[in-house]
DNA sequence: AAGCAATATTGCAAATATGCAATATTTAGG
DNA sequence: CCTAAATATTGCATATTTGCAATATTGCTT
């Protein structure tokens, strides 16, 4: 049975005519008495009787027309509560993020976010330890790679350029070098844990292996450490602060990629649809390079 | 709105995929994939997520979710009621009847009224599930159960007694029991699924249950279990065959009751009228009791 | 009773929806 | 990890539905 014979049936009961229901609904003359013809024979009775060139209801038609009135209630109310409602999506978006994007750039941004989407609730897991997508740990990962696992989809939010770091506390024991083969002279701090992987740090561990005095796994410590003049760092360049000198780019290791990743499986899950495009565009626009 | 465009709904909502859909609303996939992404347009609004190659509902698809079934509700009692008018002795009855009732009893009984009246059409739809009554996947239900569901109607046909049953095989093995508190030294075949709410296996579980080695949801299967030696089995007296050994009857639980059920929309149908009074004289001639 | 006006019915052309078949995409089993 | 099966998606030909316009019917007015 198609449902929308219900329609044609209650207009011409309301109407008491084929072209007063052509009217109400829109259709044309032949439209109608096309329909009205074609469920009857279906149901195989008569719902109206031609009488005074008007049509009436026959006994079966009457007993129709309350079921039917129940039915288009029941659609209205799919159109007050459905249609045009535009329902907010919600839900949980877990992202996980290096600390320094996680500081810096994240909350502002997420905040933004929730304005415009305000039930979808954020949870932000800092961490520099890759969380594993594939249990939904997390939902989206912002990470810092050359290169992103390859299980994972997403895109390349910008390139991050590395410089190394001093500070006046520094500058004040040991001066400054003037370019980056003088580091060889100098003390510096370097990376250990997850944080080696970054081609930043192979490179220098492949140079300057000797000179590193401390090792930490964190870059913001790593800042902290430059700034109490423990050595001088290579930091990416979102780590300026004030407090730091930046004195020269390192051109010879490849730029670390901030990468916006997620699971396949969740790619067209709205919630997360959304969450990714709003921080592509957040970071982009930051970082017009 | 195409009110046509919620059977797509609901129907993309139950089986999870486009292709389920097609096949139950026996339609090409193409045309679910446009009339779903029509419908979407229309009230625009998402109703479901593809997640793991699946449709999966959305907030919004879960609000329509319950609407559109108190719409298709509304749907089958218009279908049921129209039918409900047909007083004709001929057209389609359909029958769903347990395995053991299906094989045994009912294709007689249907040659039979077939001969009286060759114009209504008798669709046997064997299956230990129960069938949906209110969308008339079925017109009458031959049911064995103490007490029947409550929105049908119909009259009991006959008690039917359940025994214990052995066989050679069994009796070879582990030789049989000779009153029903000796099953606590024997093997005993189980109900599963929906079977287990028949008294007889109720009270089984209740006494027996460690006794029990295996179990199935198909008396006729578990005969055959105890025909092989697999156990003993509780069984309606019905099922009695040369080579099973019928021990002793089964007193304390309530014996099982044949139900011959219809919807009640359906019971001035004439052909459905016909077949219920055909059928319960059919039975009740059988087992004279 | 004749003519008028509103409504109903039918043939044919245009618009729309559907099925088919080819191509992606995804999943599950080896 | 790869292949085969299942599921989605798209373009194009076909089938169905609809609108238009012409014709028929009904009821009302004069």
């Amino acid at each position: 049975m198609n449902w929308d014979s219900l329609k044609v049936f209650l207009s011409i009961a309301r109407c008491g005519s084929l072209s007063g229901a052509a009217t109400d609904l829109e259709v044309n003359h032949s439209t109608i008495f096309r329909r009205l013809n074609a469920f009857e024979t279906e149901i195989g009775g008569q719902l109206f009787e031609r009488v005074n060139n008007r049509y009436e209801l026959t006994t079966l038609g009457h007993e129709l027309l309350d079921l039917a009135q129940n039915i288009e209630n029941s659609f209205d109310g799919i159109n007050r509560h459905i249609v045009g409602k535009d329902i907010q999506p919600k839900g949980l978006v877990k992202i996980t993020a290096p600390n320094n994007i996680a500081y810096r750039y994240l909350p502002r941004y997420i905040t933004n976010f929730n304005l415009h989407y305000p039930d979808i609730q954020i949870e932000l897991l800092v961490s520099n330890q890759e969380f594993n997508m594939s249990n939904r740990q997390a939902d989206i990962a912002v990470r810092s790679t050359s290169s992103p696992a390859e299980h994972l989809i997403g895109r390349q939010v910008c390139t991050l350029n590395w410089s190394v770091f001093a500070s006046k506390a520094y500058e004040d024991k040991f001066g400054l070098p003037n370019n980056i083969d003088e580091l060889a002279k100098h003390v510096l701090i370097g990376a250990t844990g997850g944080m080696c992987r970054l081609p930043a740090f192979i490179w220098q561990d492949k140079h300057f292996a000797d000179q590193v005095i401390t090792r930490c796994d964190d870059l913001t410590a790593m800042s902290y450490f430059v700034e109490s003049g423990q050595g001088l760092a290579f930091l990416p360049d979102d780590q300026s602060r004030p407090e730091l000198i930046k004195l020269f780019a390192i051109q010879d290791s490849q730029p670390s990629n901030i990468w916006l990743l997620t699971h396949p499986d969740l790619r067209n899950v709205e919630r997360i649809k959304l969450v990714m495009q709003y921080l592509t565009k957040a970071f982009s626009d930051e970082w017009a390079c």
